[in-house]
DNA sequence: CTTTACGCCTGACGGC
DNA sequence: TGCCGTCAGGCGTAAA
């Protein structure tokens, strides 16, 4: 999925078109995405005001007058504010409509993503009641990842893109905020110092307000509501940059898996 | 409890 | 040209 940065950047992206308005109802086209999209999503939204369009971790939350609506974007969903007679693509599955001509429409060719109805506060939800730290709140700092990684034998780099330790942080930005902190990605996340954590949450933070900033990082799918790509690809140091020279030192970055995903990191400066 | 591996999907790409 | 394997930004679940 777009990590933090890009569902930042569509939350941003999306917010203008739906403050203010209500929504008309809905059209699913496609309802087997990563969960079942709620057969009543039409009667839940017709008629109903937004009252605000957060994020918490890497869903967006649209708050309506009753209930809201919770939107994840998998591995490949893009989230789009079209007029609601644009032409239909290719897995365009979900059209939210609002009152004033245009839909929220979101395409998703591999369903990783979530259309969900939450009646209550979303806060609550399952999938989002035990989540960790928001890294760019002042809930989230290195002293909280050195307590949490105590005892723990798994690799750094798992253990920051586990959504209980921190939110947001994807593939992408796990490799990037490992490497400016200059710790090796493999390395057991119990035997790292509490200054080293420290660092490391700096790293985390810089470099997702940074792809803020460019508005994401995209790679292959991703765009932002307006369709338009990310920039931040342009600022990556190691990612997917398997070979090529380390910006520091020079030495060829390495590309590994770890815990089945692809990972870079330069061997000289991270350790 | 922690840690690992596996699906869920489609599409793009490289090798043959 | 086609076929096949591999890989891709996430994450819940099962199993060890």
């Amino acid at each position: 999925m777009p990590e933090l940065p890009e569902v930042e950047t569509t939350r941003r992206g999306i917010t203008p078109a739906l403050q203010g308005r209500h929504f008309t109802g809905a059209v699913v086209r496609e309802s087997r995405l990563r969960w079942p999209v709620p057969a009543e999503l039409n009667e839940r939204l017709a008629g109903q005001a937004v009252e605000a369009v957060n994020r918490r971790a890497k869903y967006l939350l649209i708050q309506l007058a009753e209930g809201g609506l919770i939107l994840h974007l998998g591995m490949s969903g893009r989230l789009r504010v079209l007029p609601a007679d644009s032409p239909l693509h290719k897995h365009d599955h979900v059209d939210l409509c609002l009152d004033d001509g245009q839909v929220l429409r979101l395409n998703d060719p591999r369903r990783f993503g979530a259309v969900l109805w939450q009646p209550g506060d979303a806060l609550e939800h399952p999938l989002l009641a035990a989540l960790g730290p928001e890294p760019l709140s002042a809930a989230f700092d290195g002293d909280w990842l050195h307590a949490r990684a105590r005892g723990l034998s798994l690799a750094c780099k798992n253990f920051i893109m586990n959504q209980r330790v921190v939110v947001g942080v994807g593939n992408i930005y796990a490799s990037e905020a490992l490497y400016r902190a200059g710790i090796h990605p493999r390395r057991p996340a119990g035997r790292i110092s509490a200054a080293r954590y420290r660092r490391l949450a700096t790293a985390i933070r810089e470099v997702l307000e940074a792809a803020i900033a460019r508005g994401g990082t995209t790679l292959r799918d991703y765009v932002g509501a307006d369709g338009a790509p990310g920039y931040f690809k342009l600022a990556l140091d190691v990612y997917e940059r398997g070979g090529l020279p380390c910006p520091r030192c020079a030495a060829p970055i390495r590309r590994e898996l770890i815990g089945q995903r692809a990972s870079y990191y330069c061997g000289s400066c991270q350790r």
